[in-house]
RNA sequence: GCCGGCGUAGCUCAGGGGUAGAGCAACUGAUUCGUAAUCAGUAGGUCGGGGGUUCGAUUCCCCCCGCCGGCUCCA
């Protein structure tokens, strides 16, 4: 007898062997119906497999359900194996190479003769139910690992024999459902048919093993729930996420443009979007002098001598757009602004008593992305950092990280942001500066997280070779994030610029510098915005606050004059006197998405007065000018309150 | 850069070896209208660029550019 505890500590005693479907059945917390998997003592496992005695202490046995997403990843990983059996079933000479459960999905990889069409992708699927329906059982078997590799290279399976050899154990799990085995951890569904609903969402080229000096192999993508409502809901988003796409509101909207004849990754401004852009800048500029930061201008490209001192070009060459011949000397399009910001400092001797010295630029750069990576202002090759650079002594980087920290999420917040994922990343196997360095620094960025009592998870490895960062990502109201800020400390420019200060002593010593972007770039922060609005902005940065409507032509002079009034209170106003219904006028300001439409007839005009509708339809009840004013001014400031 | 898809009027899209079509937008005229589309008419395209096959190419083939979905990379 193995003795049993479920989460709600009852407690049972089962026959050595039974399966968990027996384990679970009649067990309140069990729910045997909903359960897809069980984890026995922390570890995922089969409902079809054993129950075992390893340990003489109570088993504990909790099982995984759909809600979960240790649950959906079973239910996807199945189906993944379900669609390589497909794939296995509909072409010849298919070799397997890797089919995990994936963020909203699950993919596998393929080496195919030629690469899937859409066309395939509805063979594969309908395949897929055929499969689903004879609802074949997943059986799962540990085999030693010299048996896995003969029956692998028996099934020409080169990827997964490849695989095996990597593994360290002296068994592998293989898993089997009809004619069709893999290799696998499991642990999968009870059977095929307990695949609820799932769909086929794209294909891809993708390198085997992630690298491009591999074999290209074909990725078929999908995703799969433990209902139709939920891959529906599933859809919906992937809906939402279509109607929001920046590139198709920055037309609609007209606020940014590319063109082929001007260059990939490059973008124009429209008048529009530019004003969201100068409503941008103008606070950050604002707050950065207010939280005590120097703004500063350079200039778009520099010797090419710069970027040797500073290490770019031998790091980031690849990156960098080709030196250009200016009079026998070699300038480039600058990719960063430290190198600028470094001479600035370095133009005159500093104190000790000058630091922390903060230097903030909107800087420009130019970057070589690879015509494959581009993608609507998300990914460009020309783009504005709201850069800045932190020069200080040792001992004041740990209050500078906090006051970075805690002025990033007042800007992210002024913008709507409320929700985020931070990310601190330590210490590369390649690095410069001294172990002692790296470690306050880390210790400097921990602490100034948890002195705010925000989460993060640590990303071990994964700092940049001159020092430690921070990222942060910004979640939208639609739940995806996005990469914006970075806070980077860097032992390693002060170094090789041989940036110095005076101290207490009159020695010299070398300063830290902390490298800092809150928005990113205003290219992409621009995108996630349009987003995150969906288009429709808030007051304070719609292009067009309110728009005037008349009825009829009667009307035109008091519109002229409302707003000529909203203008001279610098309301950003507009007037439609077009001599078209007023149906036809709301209809388009609210295409636009202007927040408010000032309706204005002979009732309006003979007491003085507009009668707003908002953007969402909502309609105030008349009122005089000076009223809505008062209004719109109260509406026109950023989201995130004052920064103390 | 690589794999796949796509590129036809300002936008969304149809068509297809015999030199192009719709809706919306634009323009003109009529209409003077109360909270998401008034009616009529007009104009608009070297069918992304270059080369090839063909009597003839926007359509078929090749190269290039750009866009989209991924791989990889990053602000």
């Amino acid at each position: 007898m193995v003795n049993v505890v479920f989460p709600d500590g009852e407690e049972k005693s089962f026959n050595e062997g039974v399966s968990f479907f027996e384990v679970l059945k009649g067990h309140a917390a069990g729910s045997s119906k909903k359960a897809v998997a069980v984890k026995v003592d922390g570890q995922m496992r089969d409902l079809r497999s054993s129950l075992k005695d390893s340990t003489g202490r109570p088993v504990k046995v909790e099982p995984v359900t759909l809600d979960s997403k240790e649950g959906l990843e079973v239910c996807r990983h199945s189906a993944s194996h379900v669609m390589a059996q497909a794939v296995k079933a509909l072409y010849s000479n298919v070799r397997l190479a890797i089919g995990p459960a994936i963020e909203d999905g699950f993919y596998y990889d393929f080496d195919t003769e030629r690469p899937f069409t859409p066309e395939d992708l509805d063979k594969i699927e309908a395949k897929m139910r055929e499969i689903i329906k004879a609802d074949f059982p997943f059986i799962g078997e540990v085999i030693p690992r010299k048996d896995a590799v003969e029956l692998f290279s028996g099934m020409g399976e080169g990827y997964k024999v490849e695989i095996i050899n990597e593994l360290k154990d002296d068994t592998v799990s293989v898993y089997r459902q009809a004619d069709f085995t893999d290799l696998c951890r499991g642990p999968h569904l009870p059977s095929t048919g307990w695949i609820k609903a799932f769909k086929l969402t794209g294909t891809a080229g993708a390198y085997w093993r992630g690298s491009e000096k591999n074999k290209m192999l074909q990725r078929v993508y999908g995703t799969a729930f433990g209902s139709k409502e939920a891959l529906k809901e599933h859809l919906d988003r992937i809906e939402e996420a279509k109607r929001r796409d920046h590139r198709k509101l920055g037309r609609e909207l007209d606020l940014f443009s590319m063109s082929e004849s001007v260059g990939a990754g490059l973008v124009l401004w429209h008048p529009n979007g530019a004003t969201v852009r100068r409503l941008i800048e103008d606070f950050w500029k604002g707050e950065h002098v207010k939280g005590e930061y120097d703004i500063i201008y350079t200039p778009h490209i520099a010797l090419i001598d710069l970027w040797k001192t500073s290490g770019h070009w031998d790091f980031y060459r690849d990156n960098l757009f080709s030196p250009m011949d200016v009079e026998g000397q070699d300038y480039i399009v600058k990719p960063m602004n430290c190198p600028f910001h470094i001479q600035i400092y370095k133009s005159r001797l500093k104190s000790y008593r000058d630091l922390p010295i903060r230097y903030a630029e909107l800087g420009t750069v130019y970057r070589y992305e690879r015509s494959g990576v581009l993608h609507g202002l998300l990914r460009v090759r020309g783009f504005t950092q709201d850069d800045a650079h932190i020069f200080m002594t040792p001992s004041q980087l740990e209050d500078e990280i906090k006051g970075v920290l805690r002025f990033t999420l007042y800007i992210l917040k002024s913008f709507g942001f409320k929700e985020f994922d931070i990310y601190l990343s330590t210490r590369p196997e390649k690095y410069v500066g001294s172990l002692e360095n790296w470690a306050k620094a880390e210790a400097a960025l921990k602490g100034a997280l948890e002195s705010q009592g925000l989460e993060y998870s640590v990303d071990p490895g994964e700092g940049v070779f001159y020092g430690p960062k921070i990222d942060i990502k910004i979640k939208d109201v639609i739940g995806r994030s996005w990469q914006c800020s970075t806070i980077q400390v860097d032992f390693n420019l002060p170094e090789r610029f041989d940036v110095t200060y005076r101290d207490e002593h009159g020695a010299e010593a070398r300063p830290i510098m902390i490298h800092r972007a809150l928005m990113g770039s205003l290219e992409r922060f621009f995108g996630c915005l349009i987003e995150h609005y969906a288009g429709a902005f808030p007051v304070w940065l719609s292009p067009v606050q309110a728009i005037v409507l008349t009825v009829t032509q009667r009307n035109d002079a008091y519109a002229e004059g409302v707003v000529k009034r909203l203008k001279a209170e610098g309301i950003r106003a507009e007037l439609d006197i077009r001599n078209e219904k007023l149906g036809f006028k709301i209809r388009e300001a609210q295409l636009r998405k202007i927040p408010y439409q000032l309706v204005v007839g002979d009732n309006e005009e003979k007491d003085s007065r507009v009668a707003p509708r908002k953007r969402g339809g909502e309609t105030l009840s008349p009122l005089s000018v000076e009223d809505f004013i008062g209004i719109i001014k109260e509406e026109n400031r950023p989201e995130g309150g004052e920064f103390l």
